[in-house]
DNA sequence: TTAACTGTTGATAC
DNA sequence: AGTATCAACAGTTA
């Protein structure tokens, strides 16, 4: 499922093809993935592709097109045969597009096509200006590997909550960026209990905790993301490589890296959360 | 067959 | 305001 890294993947790889393109046409397949005027994004140059949390957005002169993929989004990339990155198994769906799960698809004019594809109906693409664009990031805090992030930052704000830290990372108005397997991973690298209370962590516990978040979270957008059920693909149907370098996360029952123990799996607000008994304290 | 589970966020109620 | 729970939805697993 898409976190920071897998968004991050996707926008690097949509900012190599789209900027100068032009939108001709767009067909939306499922009113409820798409809102906006059609008309107020045709036939203007692309002007970047950027990224704030898990929001991705495409620029244009006057508008911007803002993307949530929420839980099983995919944004998929065709031009013929043409495939942007490679070396990469490449999942071979891609191939039949649009499917039954293509809520959008966009025709360039260079012949080239963007898919919007959405199993649960979650995600969305909406036409924003720049202040309703301004304003659906300031929803979240700093991604988790800006410098603003920082163990000073976390401390303070963990002060006034007592909630359970893994709830904390999760809650993207404090971090933003940190889905379930990063944060399962990073609090077991810190060896923190993901069932410690915010308001409990000494600032060095936040320090190992923020030094241990960038990491596993660098880490992921260096493998281009974690593809655990085949759900998540870049734009050219690739897979990424993090998951075979998780640390706790589905690692259920198998031994812990750090201390030998063995992995545990409990739910936390709901979520499923792995962790190791032994060294997370 | 039915229930639980999957993960991100917004809404709602305390 | 902080916290907890549920709902949005569809498909897969128990």
């Amino acid at each position: 499922m898409p976190e920071l890294p897998e968004v991050e993947t996707i926008r690097r790889r949509l900012h190599q093809v789209l900027p100068g393109k032009q939108i001709v046409s767009v067909e939306v397949f499922h009113p409820k993935s798409f809102t906006g005027e059609i008309a107020s994004i045709t036939q203007q140059p692309i002007q970047q592709v950027t990224r704030k949390a898990k929001v991705l957005t495409i620029e244009l002169p006057t508008t911007n097109i803002v993307t949530h993929l929420k839980m099983t989004g995919q944004l998929i990339w065709k031009h013929g045969d043409q495939r942007v990155g490679g070396g990469h198994p490449t999942a071979d769906w891609i191939q039949d597009l649009p499917s039954k799960h293509t809520r959008i698809h966009y025709t360039f004019d260079d012949g080239s096509s963007l898919f919007f594809n959405d199993q649960r109906l979650f995600g969305w693409m909406r036409v924003m200006d720049a202040q309703q664009h301004q304003a659906e990031l300031a929803k979240y805090g700093p991604d988790i590997i800006d410098d603003e992030a920082s163990a000073e930052y976390l401390y303070e704000r963990f002060q006034n909550k007592r909630v359970p830290v893994k709830v904390a990372l999760l809650d993207g108005s404090i971090v933003a960026g940190l889905g379930n397997i990063y944060v399962c991973d990073a609090l077991n690298k810190a060896q923190i209990s993901p069932f410690r209370r915010t308001h409990t962590l000494s600032l060095n516990d936040v320090e190992r905790l923020i030094v241990a978040c960038k990491a596993v979270v660098e880490l992921g957008i260096e493998l281009e993301g974690s593809t655990t059920d085949g759900m998540y693909v870049s734009i050219d149907g690739m897979a990424g490589g993090y998951q075979t370098k998780m640390l706790v996360y589905g690692r259920e029952g198998e031994p812990c890296y750090n201390c030998g123990g063995t992995i545990a799996k409990e739910k936390i607000a709901g979520r499923g959360t792995y962790f190791c008994p032994d060294c997370q304290v």
